[in-house]
DNA sequence: CGAACCTTTGAGTTA
DNA sequence: CAAAGGTTCG
């Protein structure tokens, strides 16, 4: 048992006041700086203190400014203290911003705020605290999908259920959904439960939360799920809490699934009301709930796939009596036109709480579509499009690319690559998740807790061993039966003769090796020990000896891990961190364009955006029609919606008659979105050949008549303007992809031509670059030809990683 | 046991 | 078209 009570290490001594330094500040002048910078909504949202409070703060209306105005006036009217106040956020991201804003507000008073961050770290946090009630330890793992779905195979395996006809990944999404709605095992609705293995559902995610038990570790989900049963069943705990929060802020409120709402809820209650803790999801009416406040919009929902309750927002009111709601429609952002567009889209959503944005700023340039033939062309159009706002003073670091989904990026990366555009992709395929980023960190999980099946699964044959599924059966089956972790199991096999000599010995090297670590542990500095691992354990040496383009690559990642294990304190700390924050950033300071998705755009903004792959089918994408029929609709509208708002100044939309879909290429038809948007804030620009789409009259009075008649058969009216259009247009199928019309706007799509003519013929012949040379790119740096495809290079950059090039844009180093 | 080859299936967004 | 899973052969 540890002690309930046991204090976080954060906590500021009680003697020191409140933020001395900003009150003093405060009380000298009448309306400290914080205030007089607000409109007088943004003020009154900062003002008012006591009692529960909803911001609708649409897009670009200042909902970070406040958000972190409102802590600096909690502190400097000396009502809390920075340790009393929670402040949660989505991302970390988003955490990271309102720190740095807060620092800049309040001078450098921000070290003591440890309960500003995430649903998911600061729940994390708590459960440490009292990860024995939970029947956890503290230093318990955070598994990530794939342990996830490893875990779960096994558990399937051993009740004989085929997981091809029950696929692992299944179960894992059900279990995340139930664990979204706070439902433990047994609160899962038994109907819900039986869908799945005939019956065994409920049966399994019983099984699997005891292995995690076992395993000293939790998912995601249960970072908020244990911490509301840890809530529930020790209302001393929950007391603690209570007592110590004595403001609570949430963004991004609309995102919040009905866990978190469930967490929020049981906090914000007073602490002294022994009878209100309660498991119910819908009785309404808590005993006098605390000072929260809840900022969001209900228009920027765009996670309900991952469980989001906008009814979370929309019952606020109903959920906390009394709550005051305030809203924010002064937008600072976007210029009118953009504003109109995205304020005329988001309007075809019914069951909204209703707010109209507003801007003082000047109407600007009108949004523009674009039709192109197919993705490639789309790519190359938009390629053009920002080097031309180059050319006319842009930033490229004020330029996005925002797509639905994320195959798309490939298209646009191919371009820049080839345009020797500078590039970022955010939030593309994460760093922790790289496999040998998960290697080197299993190895080190393993030294930290010799417990960790599924880290020691993952590299007891990485490298290669001989140490195969055979020997593995074998471990599992001792470490079932005696209910011990694999590396016991481990010791004791090597005691016996039941494996042949070389397995044998290879494992009795590998617990060595482990057991030597372990004892290092205290004595070398953590970073120190990592290297040791990597290269003891013959891992490094394995992507060394690796002839594969990615592999420097690989070893690249491996000492950018190393490096950042540098932050922390030790071994232990560092791992507690990184299954919760190991976003790489970096590189932010140089100027180049950004490419991510829609989803993970939300809270950013640029001058210039661009927005390609407007298309039915995936823009509304077709899943979210299919699963979710008119809500799926209404949350891709609210994508779009969000996607249009983050443009300052330009927004450009695309969409593309031909687009590769499963590696063949389909067929596609215009968004209904774009048939969604004012005619007087859109600007139809001439693609190629012709009106091109929807031409002046393609926009008429019946624009908005009959959004209800979606479904599955597509019949409003846009759908089949957009049909016709695309004959008329200038897609035709006979004349060629390129055929263009003579316009000024062709003529440098027809340049491109030639060189794309250019590249393809001059394939057959060889580049004077022999595999393995070593080169130089003006924007990648150094590495080596890993493949030759004629003039086309595969080059594996030490920094950038496997790039594809043609053969001009390289020198021999 | 593991490399090489073949077949199948599947690309939606994420803390 | 790619990755992942399955099968076969050395």
């Amino acid at each position: 048992m540890t002690e309930p009570n046991k204090k976080p290490p954060y906590d500021v001594p009680s003697h020191q006041p409140a933020a001395g330094g900003i009150a003093a500040r405060a009380r000298a002048t009448a309306a400290p700086q914080y205030l007089s910078a607000l409109n007088p909504e943004q003020r009154e949202a900062v003002e008012t203190l006591d009692g529960p409070v909803l911001v609708l703060a649409g897009a670009g209306t200042g909902k970070t400014r406040v958000l972190t105005s409102r802590i600096a006036h909690i502190l400097s009217m000396g009502r809390a203290r920075p340790n009393e106040i929670l402040s949660v956020t989505f991302t970390n991201k988003a955490a990271r911003e309102m720190k740095h804003r807060l620092s800049e507000m309040l001078g450098q008073a921000v070290e003591g705020m440890p309960w500003l961050g995430t649903f998911h770290s600061i729940g994390g946090r708590i459960l440490r605290f009292h990860a024995e009630l939970v029947q956890l330890k503290s230093n318990f793992t955070v598994l990530d999908v794939d342990d996830q779905i490893r875990l779960l195979k096994q558990l399937l395996q051993a009740e004989n259920i085929d997981d091809k006809r029950w696929p692992a990944r299944m179960l894992a999404g059900l279990i995340d959904g139930w664990k979204n709605r706070g439902l433990t095992p047994s609160q899962v609705p038994s109907g819900e439960a039986a869908v799945f293995g005939n019956g065994k559902g409920g049966k399994l995610y019983a099984a699997y939360q005891e292995r995690l038990k076992i395993l000293n570790a939790a998912d995601f989900g249960d970072l908020l799920l244990e911490n509301i049963r840890l809530f529930r069943e020790h209302p001393d705990v929950l007391r603690q809490y209570q007592n110590r929060f004595k403001f609570i802020l949430v963004d991004e409120y609309q995102d919040t699934n009905v866990a978190q709402y469930l967490w929020l809820r049981l906090l914000a209650q007073a602490p002294p009301s022994p009878a209100a803790i309660t498991d119910s999801t819908t009785t309404p009416g808590l005993a006098a709930p605390k000072n929260i406040c809840c900022v969001g919009d209900d228009d920027q929902s765009i996670y309900g796939w991952r469980g989001a309750e906008v009814d979370n927002i929309l019952r606020f009111e109903h959920d906390f009596p009394g709550a005051k709601v305030i809203r924010l429609e002064r937008n600072y952002r976007s210029t009118g036109h953009i504003l109109a567009a995205a304020s005329h889209l988001i309007a075809h959503n019914e069951g909204r709480l209703g707010k109209t944005l507003r801007t003082e700023d000047v109407d600007g340039e009108k949004v523009t579509v674009t039709g192109s033939w197919d993705s490639e062309e789309e790519a190359r159009g938009i390629g053009e499009e920002i080097e031309q706002l180059q050319r006319t003073g842009n930033k490229l670091n004020e330029i996005a690319i925002l797509v639905r989904a994320s195959f798309q990026m490939r298209e646009f990366e191919d371009r820049f690559v080839t345009l020797g555009m500078p590039y970022r992709v955010i939030g593309g395929p994460r760093f922790y998740e790289r496999a040998e980023v998960r290697d080197a960190l299993a190895y080190l999980r393993v030294i930290n807790s010799p417990a960790d099946d599924l880290a020691f699964e993952r590299i007891v044959n990485v490298p290669k061993r001989g140490l195969g599924d055979a020997t593995l059966q074998l471990l599992h089956d001792i470490g079932r039966k005696r209910k011990i972790p694999l590396m016991e199991a481990a010791r004791s096999l090597v005691e016996t003769d039941e494996l042949k000599p070389k397995p044998r010995s290879s494992l009795r090297e590998v617990i060595a090796n482990f057991d030597r670590w372990r004892a290092q542990r205290d004595v070398v500095p953590h970073t120190e020990l990592a290297e040791i691992v990597l290269d003891e354990s013959g891992y490094t040496e394995m992507w060394q000896k690796d002839r594969s383009a990615d592999a420097a690559g690989r070893l690249e990642n491996l000492k950018e891990l190393v490096r950042s294990m540098e932050e922390f304190e030790n071994l232990h700390g560092f791992l507690e961190h990184i299954s919760l924050v190991m976003d790489r950033e970096g590189g932010a300071d140089e100027d180049a364009v950004s490419l991510m998705t829609l989803h993970s755009a939300k809270g950013l903004e640029f001058d210039n955006v661009f927005l390609p792959g407007w298309e039915e089918g995936l823009f509304p994408h077709q899943r979210a029609l299919d699963e979710q029929g008119r809500a799926g609709l209404e949350e891709e509208r609210r994508l779009a919606h969000v996607g249009i708002t983050r443009a300052r100044k330009r927004a450009k939309l695309f969409f593309a008659t031909n687009r590769r879909i499963h590696g063949s290429w389909s067929t596609t038809i215009p968004s209904r979105f774009l048939d969604e948007l004012p005619a007087d804030n859109v600007e139809i620009t001439e693609s190629k050949g012709g009106s091109g789409w929807g031409g002046a009259g393609g926009y008429g009075a019946s624009r908005f008549d009959n959004v209800e008649s979606f479904g599955s058969s597509y019949s409003t009216p846009g759908w089949q303007r957009a049909q016709a259009n695309r004959g008329r247009g200038g897609f035709d199928e006979t004349g060629g992809r390129y055929d263009a019309g003579g316009r000024s706007s062709a003529g440098s799509r027809k340049t491109m031509t030639i060189e794309g003519e250019l590249i393809a013929k001059s394939t057959g012949t060889e580049s004077d670059f022999v595999l393995g040379d070593r080169v130089f790119h003006q924007k990648f740096g150094y590495g080596n030809v890993a493949k030759i495809d004629g003039n086309k290079l595969t080059i594996a950059f030490e920094k950038a990683g496997e790039k594809k090039v043609v053969d001009s844009f390289v020198t021999k180093a």
